[in-house]
DNA sequence: ATTTAATTACCTACCAGTCAGTAAGTAGCC
DNA sequence: GGCTACTTACTGACTGGTAGGTAATTAAAT
């Protein structure tokens, strides 16, 4: 017998079953415009669950409470939709930073610590925080999404913050760090909490106040660097 | 056309090409005891790279220098193979650390910066760092490697460094903090870094000093923890 | 009645795993 | 030292099941 991937307790769906053959309802409804949020939705859940080549096309079209063959009017192929996935699931990721910024006023240290609370909070929050491990765990599989996430997502946010640590630095609030080494301290313990919450959370006896966690970490890395 | 996984451009070998069947030294030679250790490398960097699914045994096999059905006289089937390289690369891993511990005398400051650095030079020198990032991508789809790791690396490795910072609150050096939490702020730029050097690294522009990345961490949440 | 979103049945490339065969090594014999 | 008989590490063509992708068909909506 091929065992070519690890069976995977597979979890509740997301969509709502489809009535049954005798119902009155109909058996299923034309939805041009929902579907492919909806698609993606599942894509995103099943990749982060799974990887990207254990993951099936069946599998993710009955979650999204579609029938296989519906996928591939939405979208060409396999890959095709996971090049979607990533571009669809950056978005919500790098705007929350960059409004938080803009609407920010006060110290640095206020600052930097409020970007990174909140940024926890919408990674939290939002399944779009599992992106982070997916592109980890494909980065080499998938050369064009890889660079076009690095680029919007990660390059982005540690440029917003080393512009915050450069400007605490030019006041005289934090001491002379290089940034671009600063920035790394800063966003590692925040990044690691994501990737873990997708693969090993669950596995821990005790669920970790994660958010408290964060809360130190800006604490004591703005003891590190000040003054 | 079924395109199942990402084309990848496979790099060098790591065992020497077999000579061709027309040269006068024989095709291949008997060497039953450095096989598996060959294998099990081969099959660390080439999982690392890919992922489990995406991985074919015969790529791990011609890395290897070795034909695919040998691959079968010494593994009784992938799952098996991938939980022999999971347990195979523990050992370096784990050692390490431990005898660094066992070693130090001083205060708990330096005892910390120390094994963070050392950590990290073990960590950038062996392929075995690769196995963080596969066992962050692969978790959720062996239950079993993945207890073992947890268990036997991280869990480890946080409570040895987590006895240092409670040493370190007891005797005045540090203040304060909550030690489940601290250790985790300890351990994050670290693993970060060698997850990103398995995935992103090569993508970025400059290959950033790492090392003096993680210097600045040991010092920064010194300061950041101290009283 | 017509359009087309969605389903179902089907095709086929791919790869884990197998096994009959081959040749590298070795020991016994002269 | 050289020849032969034997063992077994290793090879690679083959198979079967799985899952990506497609085409024929159905039924929702207007």
């Amino acid at each position: 017998m091929a065992v070519r991937r690890a069976p995977k307790p597979s979890l509740a769906t997301l969509a709502p079953p489809r009535p049954a053959r005798g119902s009155r309802t109909p058996r299923w409804r034309r939805r041009k415009a929902a579907r492919p949020a909806e698609i993606l939705d599942a894509a995103l859940a099943t990749f982060v669950e799974g990887g990207y080549a254990a993951t099936r096309i069946e599998e993710i079209a009955r979650r999204a409470g579609v029938s296989k063959g519906t996928m591939y009017l939405y979208f060409r192929n396999k890959e095709a939709l996971f090049r979607a996935v990533v571009a669809h699931s950056m978005v919500p990721m790098v705007e929350r930073g960059e409004e938080i910024a803009r609407a920010h006023r006060g110290s640095s240290r206020d600052l930097l610590s409020s970007i990174l609370l909140t940024w926890w909070d919408s990674l939290e929050a939002s399944p779009a925080s599992g992106l982070t491990k997916l592109m980890v765990a494909e980065a080499r599989n998938f050369p064009g999404p890889t660079r076009l996430f690095v680029k919007e997502v990660f390059l982005r946010r540690r440029r917003l913050l080393t512009r915050v640590i450069r400007r605490g630095i030019r006041n005289g609030e934090f001491r002379r760090v290089r940034p671009e080494l600063a920035v790394r301290l800063a966003i590692a313990p925040i990044l690691l909490a994501s990737i873990w919450k997708h693969s090993f959370q669950q596995r821990e006896s005790q669920p970790l106040d994660l958010r408290a966690l964060v809360r130190l970490h800006a604490e004591t890395f703005l003891r590190g660097i000040a003054k």
